[in-house]
DNA sequence: TGTTGACTGTGACCGTTATCACATATCGCT
DNA sequence: AGCGATATGTGATAACGGTCACAGTCAACA
């Protein structure tokens, strides 16, 4: 695996080759499973490498099985047929796109597209529901699991819907980041941003040009430092009061 | 029960006494269980009736437990603390509030209230998570409702935040009413409206005024007739045409 | 049947932000 | 190192919609 970048594997990606090493690491979905069913899990699932821009399912569709994104990224996206769309979620290494459909038996809410080189694992919708029928214990990760979902779905609404600007929602962004991923320095949250400010603004409900502006702006007045792909939180009060006004 | 005006009975509710008799009718979470399952939930459920604006659960606090709204009627929201506030769903009897806290072990993300006289049923979390440790199948049903309800908040950040303008987004409220609880007339589906304009206003994150002018447009063009409560939607294809607009 | 309080209608004004247009910077690749 | 593509910075302009102000309307209740 050391030689991933010379390697045959599509976009120089690392092979992850079981769920028994990769998603049970994660505090994801299946973790602490009990070995037996993470192996008849293993056996279900079958591995796919996908390029940047690749999409895996589209809103409307009929439910075809689950994918659990092994490494790379991904965002789940409403969009609307006259080209506008919304960023509901970004997805990261270990998380699973699609589940609520299975167990919804619904068509896919959202559109799920990836957007860096990644590797996806894909089961069944048939396949995962015998997988759920002979593993009871299962259910129970899975309506924490959904329960999380839910509770971020709103939570992103209350951040589109709720604040008074596009000011306001950019610095609750923000401050949402470094809550979640941030490392702490001695000048403040320093968090890695792997968004365009397009793609900011498909988050947050605004333009582009008005996510460059405010970003500006934030620098201009010292609240944050940006440096090459990372933002560093200078005042983090100041923010906080920015992001309710 | 048909003495209910007169009746000691708080509000001038209707008793709703077993989830035998009320739940089961509904196709909510707690539909078509086996008896025994029903005779526990019964035995572990709480009635409480509340005056209209009754504050079930503030988001933030920790979860108590899962309250059916047996009758009446009741709101999400989510709220800042400068007091705006916007409404995540509406709740309609039988259906059921809290649930994906106790499922997801996390504080309610949501404020629960009743826009009406409302009987409640509650359920602590204790009892709860030990009815459903009792009765497994109980789950499967868990997971469809939490499913049907991540799909609702994803469909109302659709709607409040994919939406170019006020009235686009007005168009669509209506639309989505009209197919969920819409009856068909001569002229076109009729919705019975228990919101008043601030309210919708809050459902689709625009003010009061411009829900009343945007309103009066619709009916200036002919695309709706409004009498006393309810709406009729004359011209649906020209709202939908808006709802894209 | 009159009074009260909540709901609705409408005008005037102005800030925020989308949009268009273009300049500049940065990345990824050979 | 140099090229094309993608990402970012910034001005000018218009419009959408929030806010304030106040006038009508409706319904409940005494």
């Amino acid at each position: 695996m050391s030689t991933a970048a010379k390697s045959p594997v599509p976009y120089g990606l690392n092979v992850i080759n079981s769920c028994l090493l990769c998603v049970m690491k994660e505090d994801g979905l299946f973790c602490r499973l009990p070995p037996k069913a993470l192996r008849d899990l293993d056996s279900i699932r079958h591995n796919s490498f996908y390029p940047a821009g690749a999409v895996l399912f589209v809103e409307g569709e009929e439910p075809k099985g689950l994918y659990i994104l092994c490494s790379g990224r991904a965002k789940l996206v409403a969009s609307s047929k006259e080209g506008r769309s919304i960023i509901l979620r970004q997805v990261k290494a270990g998380e699973i796109m699609g589940l609520s459909s299975i167990t919804g038996n619904a068509p896919y809410p959202v559109t799920a597209e990836t957007v860096m080189p990644s590797q996806v694992s894909f089961i069944s919708r048939g396949e995962f529901l015998r997988f759920l029928r002979a593993h009871v214990e299962v259910f129970s990760r899975v309506t924490e699991h959904l329960s999380m979902e839910l509770h971020r779905a709103w939570e992103q609404t209350r951040l589109v819907a709720l604040a008074k600007s596009a000011r306001a929602k950019l610095a609750q962004l923000l401050l949402g980041w470094a809550r979640e991923g941030g490392q702490q320095t001695a000048e403040g949250a320093r968090i890695q941003v792997t968004m365009t400010h397009e793609r900011i603004g498909e988050s947050i409900g605004a333009s582009r040009e008005t996510v460059s502006r405010l970003l500006a702006d934030f620098k201009r007045h010292g609240l944050i430092r940006v440096k090459g792909g990372a933002i560093v939180i200078l005042r983090e009060e100041e923010l906080l009061l920015l992001s309710a006004s």
